[in-house]
DNA sequence: AATAAAAATGACTGACGGGTCATTTTATGC
DNA sequence: GCATAAAATGACCCGTCAGTCATTTTTATT
């Protein structure tokens, strides 16, 4: 798979070989990921990733071992190219509250056409079948999420910060209930994620978003936030 | 399966043949919940459930007509036994938030030995597949036990109470990340289940255990009352 | 005991799908 | 163009498992 400066009677790769392989890799990976996305893993059928790619079932076997390896790849590929949890952009805001909130809404905001969403329910739903794609995701996206919420929460003396600083995943619980929700519940209204967030962020922090305007630094007593 | 009054050359069932049916059907459920939370519905293979029940294959067809079938009745078995959602026993607690913790609690508490945790890990990760599962565990558990937290939440004018009203499935949420956090988490230290719910019943209603003794009936206003 | 209905059995079937590999197609170097 | 290596193909293999059914065992009745 992998090129050796190799001076034996082997041939050189060429240039147009290289992309042809490149886009190969491509087109099965946004394949693999639509099916895995729509089917689960253990329901996706490798012929129908195949299929959609424009590619024999044996090419697949070509590029990934095995059809956890090439749900590996998916997550790598889908999960590499955001910029690392731990950073922001915007150091606009000072209070601990606004900064784990924007940080939260924008996470949020980002998962609608990212193909996060789909994996993020698949190593939920199947992980404990497949502990390897659970180890990918927990290193990839889980851990920064949650070591960040952590830091931001620790700034502070607030015993609500402290509660968050102890389960982070209280933070995390709204986005993955309302994934599973609308994924499961398809007969009744879905969850709007940015909604149930923001409540929760209103529950656990008295946060809302009139909160950017007035410098207040105390919790605000009367949020209409319907 | 089911005995007409009949005059034709039928036979009557007899008490004793009656009783060892029964038992049969309880020994197979039994075993089918055991391996359906061991193992998930798709990955449970009948022949298993059959042999651990004492009976051959065949004979699970003679009492459930297919795997969902024996699912359901499984569900059916599991939380039919238990009293209603919607009634409490003690009156005790007259603040809804008093009213709230305790119904969250006494739920957490009684998932523990139940096969209650099993069953909902099941429809959790496993629902999307096969929706009629889904069905019968909403009517069953999820529909009391929501409305049950938006009546309590009803009560007041407490904005936050108001949000919980809104979104109820936010009492719920750090239960279903617990669980499928204990699930798939296998080599980070487990959630404790009790302990998160308290961390977000302080959150959402500043409660917490001592609050018994206090009276105040209002939320803790600031967020720096350490 | 004889008989027949009901219950139980487990070998078998058929569908499914991940993974393989002998063969074919395509690209490279001369 | 020719020779050869790499890439691609898809028919095939093989294990799995829900569900079936001809046969055997148990039970009720006379």
């Amino acid at each position: 798979m992998i090129e050796l400066g190799k001076s034996a009677p082997g041939r050189m790769e060429t240039e147009r070989t290289r992309l042809k392989k490149q886009a190969k890799r491509t087109a099965i990976l946004k394949a693999a990921l639509e099916e895995f996305t729509e089917n689960g893993f253990a329901k996706t059928r490798l012929a129908t990733v195949a299929q959609k790619a424009g590619v024999a079932k044996g090419t697949l076997y070509l590029y990934f071992a095995s059809k956890e390896e090439l749900f590996a790849g998916v997550v790598e590929e889908t999960l590499s190219p955001q910029e690392p949890y731990g950073e922001e952009t915007s150091e606009d805001f000072h209070r601990p509250e606004d900064r784990l909130s924007r940080f939260l809404l924008d996470n949020v905001a980002s998962l609608r056409d990212s193909g996060r969403t789909g994996i993020a329910l698949v190593v939920l739903t199947e992980g404990h079948l497949f502990p390897r794609l659970v180890d990918i995701y927990t290193q990839a996206v889980l851990t920064p999420i949650l070591d960040r919420i952590m830091t931001l929460a620790q700034t502070e003396e607030s015993p609500r910060l402290k509660t968050i600083h102890r389960f982070p995943q209280l933070l995390m619980a709204p986005v993955l209930v309302g994934l599973l929700w609308n994924r499961i519940m398809t007969s009744s209204p879905p969850i709007d994620l940015p909604a149930i967030v923001k409540a929760q962020l209103f529950l656990a922090l008295g946060w809302t978003d009139e909160n950017e305007n007035g410098p207040d630094t105390t919790v605000p007593a009367e949020p209409h936030l319907q």
